[in-house]
DNA sequence: TGCTCATATGAATAAATGTTCATATGATAA
DNA sequence: TTATCATATGAACATTTATTCATATGAGCA
């Protein structure tokens, strides 16, 4: 038997092959961020609320009855993550969806929930 | 104006819509814990590894360069979720990927993060 | 049986995360 | 300007989470 560098049985082949369809660090690494987003539930509830319309802070913060503090974290959480944009009108600031990736990125993952029931 | 509650403007008409097309509280609750399972590095590359092939636990530290231990905790976690599946061959054991759900969503999750570049 | 290999697991630790509280900002109205 | 409304933000705190270390389990082999 050749040198070997680990005291493990033997996956040559098997490494190259996966290794192969393997992504990159970085993109593994920015999904990796993408996913945990949707990660939280309340981040989850605000995601799913603008899914009819766009709604102010202070609206979201009503509709899911927590403080108006904490879910202007998570905005902004979600906003870094380029999942949400806001525009002013006033003294109120609307939120809405960034894109529709999100509604299908939630659809799917509730098509698998739904399945495992 | 009529009696309220709290002190913000008036979200009525609003809130009643978005109410209505919100999904329940534990419903988002397994969603959330789904997606959670997706937002760690570790476990994506888990994951993308079994994309190719199922693999023995050695073959993914191997693989992943990380300790022996750290991936049988991840893939108990996996497991748990349902994301994966094993089976005995020997003293060896082999994980793979449950069912496809999980290609779809990480797949729509890399849509995603390549728009964005 | 005793030994080794492959994997699992409990406890400890360090780092990341979500919420609260107090306060700051920025737009509007008086 | 001053007061108020809507939102943002920094610091503190509690909780969760990922990894390491040491050890346990369980299958196959001598």
């Amino acid at each position: 038997m050749e040198n070997k560098k680990h005291d493990h049985h033997d996956h040559e082949k098997l490494l190259e092959l996966v290794c192969d369809g393997m992504q990159s660090e970085k993109k593994l690494g920015e999904l990796a961020n993408l996913f945990k987003l949707f990660g939280d539930q309340t981040r989850i509830k605000i995601l799913y609320s603008l899914f009819e319309s766009e709604m102010c802070v202070c609206a979201i913060s009503e509709m899911l009855d927590m403080s108006q503090s904490a879910i202007s974290h998570q905005l902004k959480v979600l906003r870094d993550g380029n999942l949400i944009a806001n525009r002013r009108e006033g003294k109120t600031i609307y939120y809405f969806l960034a894109d529709d990736h999100v509604r299908t990125i939630i659809g799917q993952g509730f098509d698998h929930v739904s399945e495992n029931d």
